[in-house]
DNA sequence: CCCTCGATCAC
DNA sequence: CCTCATATCGAGGG
């Protein structure tokens, strides 16, 4: 039952937008930021183009390490514009969706498809519809993406990966295992810096390593579920089918306050818009909630959370406030000055569902 | 089984 | 110098 999966991945997506609204950035250096807006230039780049990241600027550096990066360099430093790309995405999507069987978005910028049935299974027809799917990206949006394909999940990820930007690489079932093997382990969907020091423990570098791998050695560290799904992901044999995502079950925000503080009134000042936004955003997606958490970051940046649970969901600003004020006292409490703080409601359910089940109950 | 919390991942 | 948002898992307590 060989399948035929993709993974769809726009380039350097926020710089690229902003890039082909604005033509005098071409060129240039383009770094899309998070102002934290603590100081002038605190904060994270979000995403550099390819010009930039050929001077050392990536995802993830402060600002200010950006800065001096490029020093003397003419570059563009640009605040990101969330909503302009969420706009981008959802056209887009739709757009590769109408071209798939099935989709599973699992970020702003990329999705997984499957295309076996309309491709018949044949790796030469998925690679038309890969190239038609760029052609179409290309036509309608002006952006460039990249796509790989695959009998599955993690290697298409790994395929769509391996050229860009503006990439399409083919990775057919004989491919596999030499495909993947040479590549480092932290490559694979799931293992980020801890796993990948945990692997390093165990004299696993590569994915040929861990293909290899003693399952029961890696029981240990990473747990029976965890341990048999990487290593059959490094062996080539990952099942996962792609399944379309429902709607989100939590929604959060987080901000970084002016100052570290432990004073409720403080911080709770600053978090107010946050919580109005998030509120705001429940009631547009029509949802109840039925778990509160506050979410405190230290000024070691390590992360406390509490969190309420209630009887039955609701959609109340009071019990978004209400509760998040009492969860943050009791968590300022144990941690004392926070650097910043999150509210985050859970457990959602549709207002529908809701409405319906108390008809149902009357 | 439910709840809470921290850890991890990846965007 | 250190953003923001979501999902998942395991442990621990009840």
């Amino acid at each position: 039952m060989t399948r035929v999966v993709g993974h769809f991945d726009l380039d350097y997506f926020y710089a690229q937008v902003e890039q082909i609204e604005d033509p005098t950035l071409r060129g240039l250096p383009v770094i899309v930021c998070v102002y934290s807006g603590r100081t002038e230039d605190s904060g994270v780049v979000s995403t550099a183009n390819y010009a930039a990241r050929d001077l050392g600027v990536k995802s993830g550096i402060p600002i200010t390490v950006a800065k001096n990066r490029l020093k003397g360099v003419e570059a563009k430093f640009i605040p990101m514009h969330r909503e302009k790309y969420e706009a981008y995405s959802e056209r887009i999507m739709l757009l590769v969706r109408e071209r798939t069987d099935m989709l599973e978005q699992t970020g702003i910028d990329e999705a997984f498809f499957d295309i076996t049935s309309r491709s018949g299974g044949s790796f030469e027809r998925a690679k038309e519809i890969g190239l038609e799917i760029k052609r179409q990206v290309l036509q309608q949006e002006r952006l460039t993406c990249s796509i790989g394909l695959a009998p599955n999940m993690i290697v298409a990820k790994l395929a769509s990966d391996y050229q860009k930007p503006d990439g399409l690489t083919v990775v057919v079932p004989e491919q596999v295992k030499g495909f993947m093997a040479p590549m480092p382990v932290d490559k694979l969907y799931g293992i980020g810096s801890k796993s990948s020091a945990l692997m390093r423990e165990l004299g696993v570098t590569t994915i040929a390593d861990l293909a290899k791998a003693d399952l029961t050695l890696l029981e240990g560290p990473f747990g029976r579920r965890l341990a048999l799904q990487l290593h059959d992901a490094a062996n080539g044999t990952d099942e996962q089918p792609v399944v379309e995502r429902g709607e989100a079950t939590q929604l959060s925000r987080i901000i970084t306050l002016k100052k570290d503080s432990r004073v409720v009134e403080e911080i709770l000042e600053q978090l107010t818009p946050a919580i109005e936004d998030l509120h705001k955003r429940v009631i547009e997606k029509r949802l109840f909630f039925r778990s509160i958490s506050i979410i405190g970051i230290l000024p070691n940046l390590s992360v406390r959370s509490r969190t309420k649970t209630l009887e039955k969901p609701t959609a109340e600003m009071s019990a978004v406030r209400d509760n998040g004020i009492s969860l943050l006292s009791s968590l300022l409490a144990e941690t004392g000055e926070i650097r910043r703080v999150g509210i985050k409601v859970a457990d959602l359910t549709e207002a529908s569902e809701q409405s319906s089940l108390a008809d149902f109950l009357r």
